[in-house]
RNA sequence: CGGGGUGUGGCGCAGCCUGGUAGCGCGCACCGUUCGGGACGGUGAGGUCGUGGGUUCAAAUCCCGCCACCCCGACCA
């Protein structure tokens, strides 16, 4: 993509009204636009990288059976009148509104009610279990205070899985299977080392539900951590006789800030029987199914790499959800630097490499300042200079060290 | 929802205390000089001063209401 074409616009100041650095950092890069207090809009770089993250979730989900599906904003009040949180004293962050009949309904904050009353119209026997799926989704919470950027905002994309099975036992070796599936997820986006496992309240099915929390000093959750066996305990349930239930050393733990961006919970078959959730068994006895959900924030995931991977020149975006994989910065409008450039930018394209081609007739050192800002991995520069060399300089966003290379090695160089 | 702060061209701000024809920087448009880490000079466009009311000959400025945004707290499935 052409930088004179795409939709894009930086900037030199951050916005006054923001003060996190996910917000500060993103608006800056021109990722994502604000709306209102919690309400951003995705640019296109932003649009990018939110879905290379879901496709990062979707591929570990396929791998453990999920299949994807859609679900719907506008839900319906006798529903979750079922569960009884319909009522805003259950359910204080309901968006409600009207349809022209003046019949009520509700704007997804969570899908765990539909998607179990929907699955009632395919689940009848056994053999119709165990069934996963799961959608990526816009959740519309009214948050009472939006705050820090993108980590908390009342409109924002969560990736929810919903496991349906026939027992605790099936239920619990499918749990485990998403334990694992999350662990990979965040290895593959480079989080896994700031990532743990957290026990957290698991009110009012099981004593635990669990939280992915990643070490973020903007985070808003307070958690106590064992680096060594890589779990950790939330604050909500912390107290010494949990520290000795689950096997850990209260003089080995350490109070740390995190954000949440991962949770999962296990509903047993409570809200199934409210809702009608029921098959029958082998022996024609009717159960009901036992429920499991996962949600991860992609948003939120987002809004926390933007402020894990960065230093003081921008965003440092790991290859894997950068918008682009190659900043191409063409340093002059001379024909030949021109011709240069316009060769290396389809070459790269061609060998599946994806540009961001700087071609407009921006000074040197706008064009570098850009480059950090925005944060792809990898910049080409082309210059006279380079023209000269008879080669293109190659730098990685994370090292001040160029290197030059000639046409035909630099889509090697940038695969390797 | 409680406490604190802020609303002035697209963005960042000054002006408000002490009322008198709205200013600076960035960005934008054009001209010239520049050109490897956000250049310089010149010209120009762009503003219901958040909003409603009040005081006054006169309100960005003083008073009252409302709205929005930020931070702290409460909340956070």
């Amino acid at each position: 993509m052409r930088r004179s074409q795409i939709f894009l616009k930086t900037r030199k100041e951050a916005p006054a009204d923001e003060k996190a650095s996910n917000a500060q950092l993103l608006i800056r890069a021109g990722y994502i636009h604000k709306d209102a207090a919690g309400v951003y809009a995705l640019l296109p770089l932003g649009l990018k990288v939110v879905e290379n993250i879901k496709q990062v979730v979707r591929e570990e989900m396929n791998a453990i059976g999920g299949e994807e599906l859609l679900m719907t904003t506008l839900q319906r009040k006798e529903l979750w009148s079922k569960t009884e949180r319909w009522d805003d004293k259950a359910v204080d962050i309901w968006f409600k509104t009207k349809l022209k009949n003046n019949s009520e309904v509700g704007l997804a904050w969570s899908h765990e009610e539909p998607i179990s009353e929907m699955m009632s119209a395919f689940i009848a026997s056994y053999r119709d279990l165990p069934a996963y799926v799961y959608q990526f989704q816009t959740k519309l919470r009214n948050e009472p205070r939006a705050k820090s950027g993108i980590l908390r905002s009342r409109e924002f994309i969560m990736k929810d899985l919903y496991s349906f099975s026939r027992d605790a036992k099936e239920h619990e070796a499918y749990y485990q299977r998403v334990i694992a599936a999350y662990h990979k997820i965040f290895k593959r986006l480079g989080l896994d080392d700031i990532t743990y496992l957290t026990f957290a309240s698991g009110e009012p099915f099981t004593q635990f539900s669990h939280e992915f929390q990643t070490i973020l000093p903007a985070g808003e959750d307070v958690i106590y951590l064992d680096k060594v066996k890589k779990t950790a305990i939330n604050e909500e349930v912390m107290s010494d006789e949990v520290i000795k239930q689950l096997g850990l050393d209260k003089n080995k733990l350490a109070k740390t800030t995190a954000a949440e961006v991962g949770n999962i919970f296990n509903f047993g078959t409570a809200k199934s029987q409210k809702l009608g959730l029921t098959y029958t068994d082998e022996r024609g006895a009717e159960k009901a199914v036992a429920l499991g959900s996962y949600g991860i924030g992609i948003t939120r995931l987002m809004g926390v790499m933007a402020e894990h991977f960065a230093d003081d020149k921008g965003l440092v975006w790991p290859a894997l959800v950068a918008p682009f994989d190659v900043y191409l910065a063409r340093l002059s409008d001379k024909k030949t630097v021109v011709e240069a450039a316009d060769k290396a930018y389809s070459l790269l394209t061609d060998s599946g490499v994806s540009v961001l081609y700087d071609d407009r007739s921006a000074r040197p050192g706008e064009m570098f300042a850009d480059a950090d800002l925005i944060g792809l991995p990898q910049r080409v520069v082309v210059s006279e200079q380079t023209i000269k060399k008879d080669s293109f300089e190659l730098k990685s966003r994370q090292d001040p060290k160029v290197h030059l290379f000639k046409l035909d090695e630099l889509a090697g160089a940038l695969h390797a």
